[in-house]
DNA sequence: ATGCCGTGGAAACCACGA
C-alpha cells in the first residue's frame, strides 16, 4: 500500500502536473493540501477519471485539503481540526482507508514571528497535538501526513543559520513537532534514513531547486502499530523539476499489508 | 536579509506563501 502526500499549491492550475504524477506513481492513497480552490471548483471528474475516489475540504483563495484513493472507499471521520470553532481555515481532513486513520493536514505558515500568525500557528499545533494524543490511544492504526511547515532538525534545512528566526524553524516549532512525536509517533522519512540529507520543498526563485537549497517540510507521521509494516519510503523530487511544478513535491511512504 | 516567483481573486493590483 503506497500513501502519499503532495501540497499541490493550486489543485486546479497544478491539474495537468498532479494528473501526470498519479498515473507515473499509482499511489493508492494521496492527501493534497493548498488546493486553492472553493468546495465547488475541485476538479473532481478529471480525479476520477484517474481512477480516484475522493473527499476534499475546499476554501476560497487559500488552504483546502483533500484525500484521494484508488479503489478503495474513503470513510471521512472530520474535516475539521478540533478545539477551535471560530478557526474556518481548511487545514485539516481525517478520514479511514483500509483499515487505516488517514490524517491530512496543512498547518500554519506562522509567518511573520512573532505576531498574530505565528501565535495562531502554535495554537493549531497544540490542537493538533491533543486531536494526537487521542489517535494514539485508540486501537486503529494511524498515519498524520501533509505540509508541517517545519524543519525538525538542522539537516533539514540547507542552511539552517538563516533561518532561526523563521517561523517554520523557531525553537518554540521545532519543540512544538518534538513534542507530538515524543507521543509515540515516528517520522517515516528520518526512521528509514536517519544520516541523509531531504528535502521536499525547494523556493521557486533564486535557482532554488537547481541549487538543491530545499527544506523538509512535508512529514508521515506513524501510529506505533505501522512501524514495523513500514517497507520503503521517499520523494518524488524529479516532479519538482517539471514544467509548472509545485514548490512542494510528492512524498511517500509503502506499507507491508500486515 | 530579502517574496527576486507563483497562484488565486479581484480588478490590472493585492494577499499570501516558506
Amino acid at each position: 500500500m503506497k500513501i502519499a502526500t503532495y501540497n499541490v499549491n493550486g489543485v486546479n492550475g497544478r491539474l495537468p502536473v498532479l494528473l501526470r504524477w498519479l498515473e507515473e506513481s499509482q499511489p493508492d492513497v494521496v492527501c493534497l493540501q493548498e488546493l486553492k480552490a472553493p468546495q465547488e471548483k475541485f476538479p473532481e471528474q478529471a480525479i476520477k477519471d484517474a481512477g480516484y475516489n475522493a473527499i476534499w475540504h475546499g476554501q476560497k483563495s487559500w488552504n483546502g485539503v483533500a484525500i484521494l484513493a484508488r479503489g478503495l472507499d474513503i470513510k471521512e471521520r472530520t474535516r475539521e481540526l478540533p478545539g477551535d470553532p471560530e478557526d474556518l481555515h481548511s487545514r485539516y481532513i481525517e478520514a479511514e482507508v483500509n483499515g487505516i486513520i488517514v490524517g491530512g493536514l496543512y498547518l500554519p505558515n506562522g509567518n511573520p514571528t512573532p505576531g498574530p500568525k505565528f501565535e495562531y500557528k502554535l495554537k493549531w499545533f497544540e490542537r493538533l497535538t491533543a486531536h494526537a494524543a487521542e489517535l494514539i490511544k485508540g486501537d486503529m492504526p494511524v498515519i498524520l501526513t501533509g505540509d508541517y511547515n517545519v524543519m525538525p532538525t538542522e539537516m533539514d534545512v540547507y542552511k539552517p543559520e538563516r533561518w532561526v528566526n523563521d517561523a517554520l524553524f523557531r525553537p518554540e516549532t521545532r519543540a512544538a513537532f518534538h513534542n507530538l512525536l515524543s507521543q509515540g509517533w515516528t517520522d517515516a522519512l528520518r526512521h528509514l534514513y536517519p544520516d541523509e540529507v531531504i528535502y521536499t520543498f525547494w523556493d521557486y526563485f533564486r535557482n532554488a531547486y537547481e541549487r538543491n537549497a530545499g527544506l523538509r517540510i512535508d512529514h508521515f507521521l506513524l501510529h506505533p502499530k505501522l512501524v514495523k509494516r513500514l517497507k520503503s519510503a521517499g520523494v518524488d523530487r524529479h516532479v519538482r523539476g517539471w514544467e509548472k511544478s509545485s514548490d512542494h513535491a510528492p512524498v511517500w511512504i509503502e506499507l507491508s499489508k500486515k
